[in-house]
DNA sequence: CCTACCATACTTGTATGGTAGTGTGGTAGG
DNA sequence: CCTACCACACTACCATACAAGTATGGTAGG
């Protein structure tokens, strides 16, 4: 029983949807971008069918667009589910704050702690992107320090939106040490349990993700919808 | 041109994927139910493909749950996602609500209007199916009317879990009067614009969703996470 | 030169066969 | 009677073949 019970070799669908999302978040995979089911199973050596189901998967979470017998699309970003993603997370995040501020396990706290020393090791180093990871993890142990952890998974399926127009927004412009003194007041505000303060700073750091939007949009109009018409 | 080029005959994937949610959301398929791909292709006609990705959907919203080389099953209710589905619609329907205080198009507050009229036909006519249809929409106006939809949409996957476990509430009680009452106090409100009321009612009105849970969960527990072990 | 048509090379949708892992009931052995 | 084993039926996973719709480039006709 020398192969773990648990340690389950993931599926050649797994891998592919992972894959293939990690790319769509990482702009590797620009909005607009053709796909197609044989050149993916082609590119990540397995067959149609595991591909296909991904594309399905990612088709619901609304990160690609399968036209029947014309192709899949890459998913041009939205404007409007990118602001309703920060609206549900101004006001849930707002909310789950509060409840740290009342009751959050020790433990938890200390992730966040540690987490945020990472983060500044991370900032030194100038690693954007293991910047980006912490900072979604840092949000995920406050839910889950509420235990609201399902909550931020359904918050996540809007949030990919949101994140693509973050990473776009990351290339230009950096204002991380703006970003982790936000991380380290809620935490000290949830550390002395001050829920106002708390609240409030959460609320203008969401504030953060969506500034400069409109710029963003005037600098890849073909990225977004209406822009440009998403196939160059 | 008879057949309009907007009215695509829908595909297998779909119609399946609708047959096989609709049917666990009215628990004709009861929660723990075993499927499989090649049972319900021959029931539904098909092959096993598209059943197959209709898994993989349904298996992403948390529907069923999908055992390699065991089994497909539906889902059994988690009490914990139930309980954060009506904390995600609690603080995002208030604060939509409050929005709609503020500012609400016309189009949007007749077409509440004319839903009130038809919960109150479905009241009369004791047709609870029709009810629970209504009251789906009547929230669902409210979001679009704040345009926010996206958001609606979002919620939806949650609130399918909470909507599993009122449709197992509507069998055994019947308090549709009060249900409507509320959805009534929360039109008028937003008419008259008086946010603080709106948003209180709202509250209620969710909380109603989740009331008596406890005694679901001794009725059915075979239906319940860690209730029952689920394969009876 | 311009237009209409059509063969062709794509695309996704569906069906089916083979593979590997899992649960189960019957059976042989203690 | 109880236990260990094993063949078998069943599952989901993956690969592949076929079908049907779509975009495109070349060509024939005006």
């Amino acid at each position: 029983m020398y192969t773990n019970g648990r340690a389950q070799e993931p599926s050649a669908r797994e891998t592919v949807y992972a894959k293939l999302k990690e790319q769509i978040l990482n702009l590797e995979l620009a909005p607009g971008t053709a796909l197609s089911e044989k050149e993916s199973s082609l590119v990540l050596g397995v067959s149609r069918t595991p591909v296909r189901e991904s594309f399905v998967r990612l088709a619901q979470e609304g990160l690609v667009q399968v036209l029947p017998q014309r192709g899949t699309f890459v998913s041009l970003i939205d404007p409007a589910l990118v602001e309703e993603a920060r609206f549900m997370r101004e006001h849930l995040e707002r909310a789950v704050v509060r409840l740290a501020c009342a009751h959050f396990p020790d433990a938890h706290l200390h992730a966040l702690e540690d987490n945020l020393a990472l983060q500044l090791k991370s900032i030194e180093r100038e690693d954007d992107r293991r910047l980006f990871e912490l900072d979604e993890a840092y949000h995920r142990i406050l839910f889950d320090g509420c235990g609201k952890l399902n909550t931020w998974r359904a918050i996540g399926q809007m949030n990919v939106h949101l994140n693509r127009s973050r990473m776009l927004r990351l290339v230009a412009d950096r204002h991380w040490q703006h970003l982790y003194e936000q991380h380290d007041t809620i935490f000290r505000a949830v550390k002395a349990g001050d829920a106002d303060r708390a609240e409030r700073v959460m609320q203008e750091h969401l504030l953060l993700g969506v500034r400069d939007l409109a710029h963003l949009m005037d600098k890849y109009p073909h990225y977004f919808i209406s822009g440009g018409d998403g196939k160059p």
